[in-house]
RNA sequence: GUGAUUGUAGCUCAGUUGGUUAGAGCGCCUGAUUGUGGUUCAGGAGGUCGCCGGUUCGAACCCGGUCUUUCACCCCA
């Protein structure tokens, strides 16, 4: 009984078609991160589940793939466990390995476990699928690609800088509208501290992070119900209130903050990069955006994240500076700050605008129609001369009707096809047919090949 | 995890208050045209109506469950 075929909830095929372009889109980025001279890893799909959990918060570990042990796993577990439908804590005895959630702590992992063959700084870069156990939605799936730039072992703002210039070129290249926003963990840190919350930064960024989409009076009921106090709640206003250029902002933030040593650390740290950026000229706005948190909390420094401007899709691009992520798999005092970029909505974004330029294409670009045995011998020699002269040239593998090759052509959108039967073989000529033109003429293989160049 | 939403031919979609044999456009195949595609014309193939169960004399249509699609929330690229 033939099953609809059918793939899991959330994963994607691409056919020819988009993978073109989907390597348009991993080809520029790869391109340019090579430019700045990060050198490509990669690591297993799947880790061990140690290795994940724990990183990403609780939200995340829920949202990890776990894979089941092989063999008979259950024999192993424990009853009393398995008896009370206990999942959270069966899984530890019937799991011990997880699909990667993200590129930056299995990277974190690969440093720590190769760090006597890798010289710090190190840049890499990463270009692979993860997963998540999301619902998928507009723009989220649970299978994607990320493209992950990171420099482990260097404290130095320029890196910050750099990735900066990064997201501008691609972005540049890709021909995308974007804005970087930026903000620091210190800072609001800082804010948390001196509006006598130190210990509730998370809460209080996740809610104000909010500010954009449902507005001042729904943040300040989150903070209340995240149990804020309403004292606290009050002197976070003039902090979301704060407006104007990020120059104004820093220097409305410095007073604010003047209690606070870390808030003023991220202020310099804020005032640094910003400066150094302001140098280079980008297309790309930057933006100081106090109310952008980003979930992840291992993030000690920078934050960034890039919005498309033109398409309603979340963000496409995020990152931030990591100060002791390696310190959990037992190498203390390296830190990193990377980028990554979201690889299928930047494919989503690029789709709904249709962005890619004409010559994002791999389709052949001569095909020889096969007329029997002798003839395909004779065509498989000319079709090597034109591949050696760097004509996409494939010849059809069946001896099959005239229409049926020459409907191949049309639906691949081959421009060429070169017909080469007796006459043909014994004038050492080929009759070429232009597709679009419907024009064709009988030509010596160079004369065919300055035609088709 | 919570709340909605979708599913009919390869694709996009019609399908009346529940009523005989479920339709269209596009695509596909064959021929008109044995060395000529894209256009035209003639013909043809293709459907357990997502799946399981229930109500009914009778279900694509009503009810329940389940899977899937899309969307929002949580969270996130």
């Amino acid at each position: 009984m033939a099953q609809k075929p059918s793939i899991p909830k959330g994963t994607r095929d691409f056919t020819p078609a988009e993978m073109v372009r989907r390597n348009f889109i991993f080809d520029t980025i790869k391109g340019v991160f090579q430019m700045y001279g990060y050198m490509p890893i990669e690591t297993p799909a799947m880790e061990n589940l140690d290795t994940l959990l724990g990183k990403y918060g609780e939200e995340g570990d829920k949202l990890l793939f776990k894979i089941l042990n092989s063999g008979d796993f259950l024999s192993k577990s424990d009853a009393a466990l398995l008896a009370a439908r206990d999942s959270n804590r069966i899984t530890g005895q019937i799991s011990e390995k997880g699909l990667r959630y993200d590129l930056t702590v299995p990277f974190a992992r690969f440093v720590v476990q190769h760090q006597n063959e890798i010289t710090l700084p190190f840049k890499r870069y990463q270009i692979q699928p993860v997963w998540r156990a999301d619902r998928p939605q507009k723009g989220r799936y649970r299978e994607f690609f990320q493209c992950d730039v990171d420099v482990v072992g260097s404290d130095g703002l320029i890196n910050e800088v750099e990735l900066i210039q990064i997201v501008d070129e691609v972005y540049r290249k890709l021909n995308i509208r974007v804005v970087v926003k930026l903000n620091n963990r210190k800072v609001l840190a800082g804010i948390a501290e001196i509006i006598g919350e130190a210990d509730r930064m998370v809460d209080i960024t996740v809610a104000i992070d909010k500010l954009d989409k449902i507005g001042l009076d729904k943040v300040n009921a989150e903070l209340h119900e995240r149990g804020l106090t309403p004292e606290a709640i009050d002197k976070l206003q003039p902090i979301l209130a704060l407006s104007g250029s990020n120059g104004e902002k820093l220097q409305s933030l410095s007073q604010i903050l003047s209690q606070s040593p870390t808030g003023l650390k991220g202020v310099e740290e804020l005032t640094t990069v910003l400066k150094m950026v302001d140098t280079l000229k980008l297309h790309t706005p930057v933006e100081l955006d106090l109310t952008l948190a980003r979930g992840l909390n291992y993030y000690t420094g920078a934050i960034f994240e890039v919005k498309a401007l033109d398409v309603e899709i979340g963000s496409i691009t995020g990152g931030g500076r990591y100060d002791d992520l390696t310190g959990i798999f037992g190498l203390k005092g390296v830190s990193g700050v990377g980028i990554s970029f979201g690889a299928d909505r930047i494919f989503d974004v690029m789709n709904q605008m249709n962005l890619y330029p004409d010559t994002v294409t791999a389709a052949t670009q001569l095909l020889f129609v096969n007329f029997g045995e002798k003839e395909a011998a004779h065509c498989l020699g000319l079709a090597t001369f034109f591949r050696n002269k760097g004509v996409r040239t494939e010849l059809y593998p069946d001896v099959a009707k005239m229409k049926k090759q020459m409907s191949y052509a049309d639906k691949k959108g081959i421009r060429f096809v070169a017909m080469v039967g007796e006459d043909e073989i014994n004038n050492n000529k080929i009759t070429l047919k232009n597709m679009v033109s419907g024009e064709q003429q009988t030509l010596t293989p160079e004369e065919a090949l300055s035609l088709i160049g």
